[in-house]
DNA sequence: CCCACTAAATGAATGTCATTCATTTAGGAT
DNA sequence: ATCCTAAATGAATGACATTCATTTAGTGGG
C-alpha cells in the first residue's frame, strides 16, 4: 500500500506558522486539549492515521512536546477511552425500571465503542483509578443494580459479564456482512450453510442488532430475576 | 597459535550457519511451519516480542524470506488464529446434551483466546473464507444447535451472541486483579466500592470465571427456551 | 532584585519495525 | 541448452514512538 496521500504542502497557506524555539508565554498544550485534538483525529483519519506526529501536527506543535503532557500514545489512548465513557448513556439508572435501564445503558455503551475498537484491548485491563469518568460511569451503574435490589455480591459479576459481552458485540458491529460466506467450501459445511441462508432471508435488520438483542435480552432476563 | 581463518563455529553462540545466497536445494520454509515457530515464538515472547524478525530467527532464514510464503504479519496472525481454533472443544456437540455441548465449547474457547487476546481484533472481522479450521468449528457448533431443534434463523445469531461475550471475557481474564480498586476515588463512588467488596468478600473463586459462569449460563438458560 | 529551578517548547537523533527490491541460485518445463 | 519461476539472501526504505540536548519563560526563596 503507498503512504496515504497527504495535503499538498503549499508553502502560502502552510498552517504551521513556526513558533520559536524555548518556552511560549503560555502555555499551548494541556491534557483536554490533547484528547479533544486526538479525538478529532481520529475521526478524520481512523486509527490507523492516528499517530503522534499527526496528532502534533494538529496541535501545531513538534512531537516531543506531547511528552511534556502524556507519557506514551497508549497514555492518549486512555484519555480518549475515558472521554468517550462520559458519552454512555446511565440516565435510566436513575429513573426507569431496572431492565429498561439496562437496555439503554448496555445500547449505547455498544454504539459508542463500535467505532473505537481499538480502544477495547486499552479498557478491558485499565484500572478504574487511571479513568474517572469510566469509574462514574461504574458507580451509577452498580447503584442502578443495588437499588434494583440485586444481591451485592454479585452485582460487578453481572456488570463484568454485560460489558465483555458489549465489548464483543462491538467489534461484531464492524465485521464485514459477508464474513460467513463459506464460498467454495459450502459443500463441506452444510449446517452452517444451511444457517447462514436461513438468517439471510429473515432480515432487514442488521445481523449484528439481532445478535445484540438476543444477548442481551437473555441476560436481562436472567439477571433479573436475581433481583430480591 | 595460528590464526584461525574463521570464527569457530560455537553451536551456542552461532544459531545461524549461514545458508548461501540463492534459492536451496529444498525448501525450507512453508506455511505450516511457519504457523508452528510463530506459534512457539508467542509462547515464549509473547506478542510484544512476536516480530517478523524474530520469527525469522527461530526458523534461521532471513525476514524477507517469509514473505514468499506470507504477504504480511496479519497473515501469520491469521494463520495462527486458525490453528488455535483446533484446540477448541466441539467434540460434546456430537454426543452429549446440548446444553453440555455449549458450556465445554464456550469455556473452552475461552481458554484457548484468553492467551492470546491479540487476536481478537483480527478474528472478529475475519471471512470465514480464509480460515478453514475456523470455519470446520462453525459447521460442528451448527450442526450441533440444529440437532438440538434450535430454529435454524437464529443458529447464527445465537452463535455470534455466544461468541461475543467469549471474546470479551477472554480479555477479562487477563485483567489485573485490582482493576476494580478504586483508591482515592471511593468515597464519590460508595455504591460501586461496596459492590466491589461485597465481592472481594465472596470468593476464592476467580472474579473473572465467576463471571463468565454468569453470563454463559443465562445464555444457555435463554437460548435452550428457543429449541423446537 | 536576582538567581536558581522548573515547566514547556523545538529540533535533531535513535532504534525498532514491517516491508520491498535487486540479486542469486535451483530445478523443472519447452 | 535455455527459459521461467520459486525461494533464498542482503541491503535499502520509510513509518513510527520515544528520548535528549537546548532554549526560553515564568516563579519562589534569599
Amino acid at each position: 500500500m503507498p503512504a496515504p496521500t497527504r495535503a499538498p504542502a503549499d508553502p502560502l497557506h502552510d498552517a504551521k506558522p513556526r513558533r520559536r524555539v524555548g518556552r511560549p508565554a503560555a502555555a499551548v498544550l494541556d491534557q483536554d486539549g490533547i484528547t479533544a485534538a486526538a479525538l478529532q483525529l481520529i475521526g478524520k483519519s481512523g486509527y490507523d492515521g492516528f499517530t503522534m506526529a499527526a496528532l502534533a501536527r494538529t496541535l501545531n506543535v513538534a512531537p516531543s512536546a506531547l511528552y511534556n503532557h502524556v507519557s506514551s500514545k497508549r497514555d492518549v489512548l486512555v484519555l480518549v477511552q475515558d472521554h468517550l465513557t462520559s458519552f454512555v448513556d446511565v440516565s435510566a439508572f436513575g429513573s426507569g425500571p431496572w431492565d429498561q435501564a439496562v437496555r439503554s445503558w448496555a445500547w449505547s455503551y455498544r454504539d459508542v465503542f463500535s467505532k473505537h475498537t481499538p480502544l477495547i484491548p486499552v479498557i478491558a485491563v485499565l484500572p478504574v483509578t487511571d479513568a474517572p469518568k469510566t469509574l462514574a460511569m461504574y458507580e451509577a451503574v452498580s447503584a442502578g443494580f443495588s437499588h434494583a435490589g440485586f444481591p451485592q455480591e454479585r452485582i460487578i459479576s453481572a456488570i463484568v459479564a454485560l460489558e465483555s459481552f458489549i465489548f464483543g458485540s462491538a467489534y461484531d458491529v464492524t465485521a464485514p456482512a459477508d464474513i460467513f460466506d463459506s464460498g467454495s467450501m459450502a459443500h463441506s459445511t452444510p449446517n452452517f450453510t444451511a444457517a447462514v441462508k436461513q438468517q439471510d432471508l429473515e432480515g432487514y435488520e442488521k445481523p449484528a442488532d439481532v445478535a445484540f438483542n438476543l444477548g442481551l435480552e437473555a441476560m436481562i432476563a436472567r439477571f433479573g430475576a436475581l433481583r430480591g
